[in-house]
DNA sequence: GTTGAGCGTT
C-alpha cells in the first residue's frame, strides 16, 4: 500500500531529490514530486511523495514543520487526484 | 536575476 504526502512551503530551489532523500530518513520513500510551472518549469514551491502507508504517519509527524534548505516545510497526506473509489 | 498560499501529471 502506498499513501501520497502533501508537501508544502518548499524553497525555490527545493527538487524532488530532496524530497526523496529527506523523507526516506523516516520511512521508505517509493516515489517523489515537485510540481513545477507548466509553462516556466520553475518549482512552484510544493511538491508531492509517495510513501509506504505504514510509515506515512511517522513521516508527516517527523517531517511537518521540518526544515529543508532552510525552510520549514509543511507535511500532510494529500488528496487524491483522480483515483477510482469503491 | 522576482514571488510565498496552496494540493500534482502521465
Amino acid at each position: 500500500m502506498v499513501r501520497t504526502l502533501y508537501v508544502g512551503n518548499l524553497p525555490w530551489a527545493t527538487k524532488a531529490e530532496d524530497l526523496q532523500e529527506a523523507f526516506s530518513q523516516y520511512g521508505e520513500v517509493i516515489s517523489s514530486r515537485v510540481i513545477t510551472d507548466r509553462e516556466t518549469g520553475r518549482s512552484r514551491g510544493f511538491g508531492f511523495v509517495e510513501v509506504a502507508d505504514d510509515d506515512a504517519e511517522k513521516m508527516i509527524a517527523a517531517l511537518n514543520g521540518a526544515e529543508l534548505n532552510g525552510r520549514a516545510i509543511t507535511v500532510n497526506e494529500a488528496k487524491q487526484r483522480e483515483e477510482k473509489i469503491g
